[in-house]
DNA sequence: CGTCATATTGATACACGTCAAGGCGAGTGG
DNA sequence: CCACTCGCCTTGACGTGTATCAATATGACG
């Protein structure tokens, strides 16, 4: 309602029809076809360029227009309170697709933002739609994002409401440590693109308690902590912490 | 992975192929299509008998075969961190679609269970999905469908890590409201389905705070309480205080 | 090599959870 | 029709996990 900023750092792609260089969509899982029809999906995509840390993707409020996969680096996704409270809702990594909130809506209901250095393939969503029609797989690879999606953010919830800060943070670098094993990196050693700040945002937490507990479990062998580098030294321990292990043999507890 | 215990609570809609009986489906506005395409879709409908309350449409972990609509009732899902504890993540109220989560899955990620006497339609959802292929206008709707519930979700995951309690619980019973008001019912009078247990759940509080804010919102003349049922008596200031109200002309914000 | 954001660490405060004790209403059986 | 019970709800007193505030350290970048 309030006046439309002009965002400056916003990346918007050209639309040129110079569309001969066929993408390569290495490394990205989603939307997997044959050939065939790998070839009508690959000429409505739009590859970007490299976009340098902190552009904003698309704005909350946005005309809704495309969905986007990550190519290399990574996003955040985020809404704003209208008390002005930001709330980061997703990390978003190679493969993986952001957006999917704005299907059905005509605009985005969040903000996405580069967090490095980052490349990403758009989508146009009324062409990706038509496609969806007359190819069956895609349509189905295309639902079943938005239904993982869904869970995502289902777990999230639990995370948001029922977990202590410790188990928080181990169960964000245990799913990280996943995310990154899938993608074929280690599963123990890796960077944080996010600053400790992104992190307890995301968390629910504050800075200072996600940087507390950072450090207890470094004390406790946990972890190796220095800056944005981690290294995991146990993996099930940490695990154990996340409180997401199935546990005790029998729990039929039945709410009521 | 633990042996699955037979619910006798459940229900499962007899696959009798007496489907003589279009299913009447008055009050929902789901998937909406002119008549011919209507009666293709209503051919692959079950109705269920009126379920009575706490009654498990599905369990988490059930494989995932269906959707549902609530024609009559409401329903709640829920998820069970395998610490025991139990987390709802929605409510449901008639023409509202229930179990988007399962999706892409094998199996529910949520169990789903009645508040009270409660009618659902079943949508299986292989013809669905087939039946999306020949209908565009059906497949954008399941997908608009989606698309709400994750903006929906990623709403609530605002709530639950930056409002306050008292935010929170404004929060809900505004949108409530909303969600009377636009099923044709009173927007400032009624009856809550759900107990202040469920509802603490559901935003992430202790039943006490819930039972105070309740009786505190009563003595600021914001509400009506009296049981299960709620008169709103200021819809604005109540929305006010749900920390959604736009405010500030500028605030543009650029998070760094 | 200064400058400014980001991160860590400690001290203190508070919102909300937990514990405990009634109160209230609905169903049940005598 | 009453007494009893059993959930559910409310209210008060108290405890605590995490936020907040403040100071310093570290690191990135021009």
């Amino acid at each position: 309602m309030a006046e439309k900023p002009t965002h400056v750092d916003s990346f918007r792609v050209q639309n040129d029809r110079q569309r001969n260089q066929t993408v390569s969509t290495t490394g990205c899982q989603p939307f997997v076809l044959p050939a065939a029809e790998s070839d009508k999906l690959e000429r409505i995509i739009e590859a970007s360029p490299a976009l340098k840390k902190g552009t904003h993707l698309f704005h909350q409020g946005d005309p809704f227009m495309s969905i986007f996969v990550v190519r290399a680096g990574t996003l955040k996704t985020y809404t704003v309170t209208n008390e002005g409270e930001e709330q980061i809702t997703g990390f978003y990594f190679p493969g993986e697709v952001v957006a999917l909130g704005g299907i059905g809506n005509d605009e985005h209901p969040v903000s996405a933002k580069t967090l490095e250095t980052t490349t990403v393939l758009e989508y146009p969503y009324q062409p990706l739609d038509s496609l969806a029609g007359q190819i069956p797989n895609l349509r189905t690879q295309i639902v079943s994002c938005m239904g993982k999606e869904i869970r995502d953010e289902q777990q999230m919830m639990l995370l948001l409401s029922k977990k202590t800060a410790e188990q928080r943070v181990a169960t964000f670098l245990y799913k990280l440590s996943v995310r990154f094993k899938q993608r074929g990196y280690s599963a123990t050693l890796f960077r944080l693109s996010m600053s400790r700040n992104e992190i307890s945002n995301y968390l629910g937490l504050a800075v200072e308690t996600v940087s507390r507990i950072f450090t207890r479990f470094q004390k406790q062998q946990l972890i190796k902590v220095e800056g944005k580098e981690i290294e995991i030294l146990s993996l099930e321990r940490l695990y154990t912490v996340s409180g997401d292990e199935k546990q005790s043999p029998e729990q039929s507890v039945q709410y009521r």
